[in-house]
Order: structure tokens, then sequence, then C-alpha cells
DNA sequence: ATATTTAATCGCAATATTACGATTAAATAT
DNA sequence: ATATTTAATCGTAATATTGCGATTAAATAT
């Protein structure tokens, strides 16, 4: 096993956890914030704000470009990243939906 | 290695990644959502709605516990679970702060 | 008292993640 | 042409996650 059972959920619910695993490491939080803050992007950059090796952010960084949260650009002999906006948005409203759907406090169960 | 560096990282960085990892497996995502629509909580129901086995959903029931996004009571010979309605509140407008982040987008660095 | 129901925990196997050093590939300097 | 810089990838070790069946513990029925 060590394998989660997809099949079993939902599109929306595969999706929500899919990029909760992408920003489920503080390093990767931690570019994704550099990325949200400052100018810089390029790769070396990220390497020094993460305080990791180079091939350790280098992994980092190809998870959330999967993920589809960042994107990145080769600049000479730099590569440059930077936030997917589009994306951005859409994973945004789609967090925002999943955490306002407690309202109705009304349910006294527990 | 396989250990995440947590010391590099800052405590809210830390938070985030946490609460994203007990979000990060659809079958949490689907117990939280039930959670969220439903009335019923008992585990045996949520056990259903996961198509898990018992003991497999146990063990997510326990992450979602450990991560303050749900909590139990013992009801009897049942045991009820529910949104842990404080922290959620709390994550919520963690996760829309992170999110909000990204305004100013007059960065064109990529 | 004994049986049943419910859910947590244990033990295990399969797989995934995290991390690093070494190597590679590509672009730019010298 | 050769050296240097930058970042991706490979290989490997340590650890974590996912999943299930079996067992255990606790509450309630019979």
């Amino acid at each position: 096993m060590g394998v989660a059972k997809k099949e079993l959920f939902t599109k929306e619910q595969n999706q929500i956890a899919a990029i909760a695993k992408a920003l489920s490491h503080p390093a990767r939080i931690a570019i994704v914030q550099a990325l949200l803050k400052s100018d810089a992007c390029v790769c070396g950059y990220l390497v020094e704000q993460t305080g990791l090796a180079q091939s350790t952010t280098s992994q980092h960084l190809k998870e959330l470009k999967n993920a589809g949260i960042i994107k990145g650009s080769v600049e000479g002999v730099n590569v440059c990243y930077c936030i997917d906006e589009k994306n951005w948005n859409k994973y945004k409203q789609l967090f925002n939906k999943f955490f306002a759907a407690f309202e109705n406090t009304d349910k006294q169960c527990c």
C-alpha cells in the first residue's frame, strides 16, 4: 500500500488534497512567500531562502511547478520562478470556498 | 533523511505547512466535508463516507484531530466527531491571508 | 456473566517523501 | 576552445505515509 486511493473521492476532493499536499512542507511555503514578497525570483535566491541544499530546493520547486502554483522560465544561465497568477486565483477561490463552508453553526451533534 | 527541517523556517511557515499536510489526503477532505455538510458525525458514518477500512479511517481521524481541525467525544459506544470551530476559524484566516498576499501584481520579473 | 457493537491501536507491507552529494547539461565568460 | 556558473537530474539513505487485518478496550445489550 502506501498509495492513496484517489478513485474513491471526487475530483474536487482530490484537487484540494493535491494543492494542500504541494503546500505541506515549510520550505515550499517559504518559497511561495518569497515569490509573493520579493521581486527576486531566480532559483539561487530561493535556495538561499530555504537554507536547504540546491538539489533539495530544486525538488521542492519541481513539486510546486507540477501543482501549478509556480512557473519557471529560463533567463540566460538563471531560471526565474514566479507565482502562476491564473492558477493561484483559482486555488485561492477553491480554498476560500472550502473554509467558508462552515457557517450554519446550528448543528450541535457533539 | 526523509524528515523535514522545520528549524529552518518560521513558526507561521511551519503552521501553514502542518495544516496543509493534514488536508493533503482526499479521504481527510471527504471527512471534513462530511462534517461540514451533515448532522451525522459518528465514526461509523465517516468510515462509510471514505470507503476505506475502519482502521484506516480511524488513522485519518487521528491526524485531523492532532492538527486541531476536528475534535471527538465519546457518546456511549460511539465516538462523535465535529469541526473544531475555534481552530477552523483561525486556520481559515491563516489561509485566506496566505492566498491574499498575491495582490500587488506590478512585479514583472518573469 | 456473556455477547455484541464500536472504534482505537498494533503489526506489517508497499510506496512516497525528504535530503544530500555527485553528475550532467546549458549558457555565458575568459 | 576552455572554464565557470547555474540549475536539473540521478542515486541513495533515512524516514513517513497509506492501507489493511487482527487485536484490544470500553460501553451497552442480552
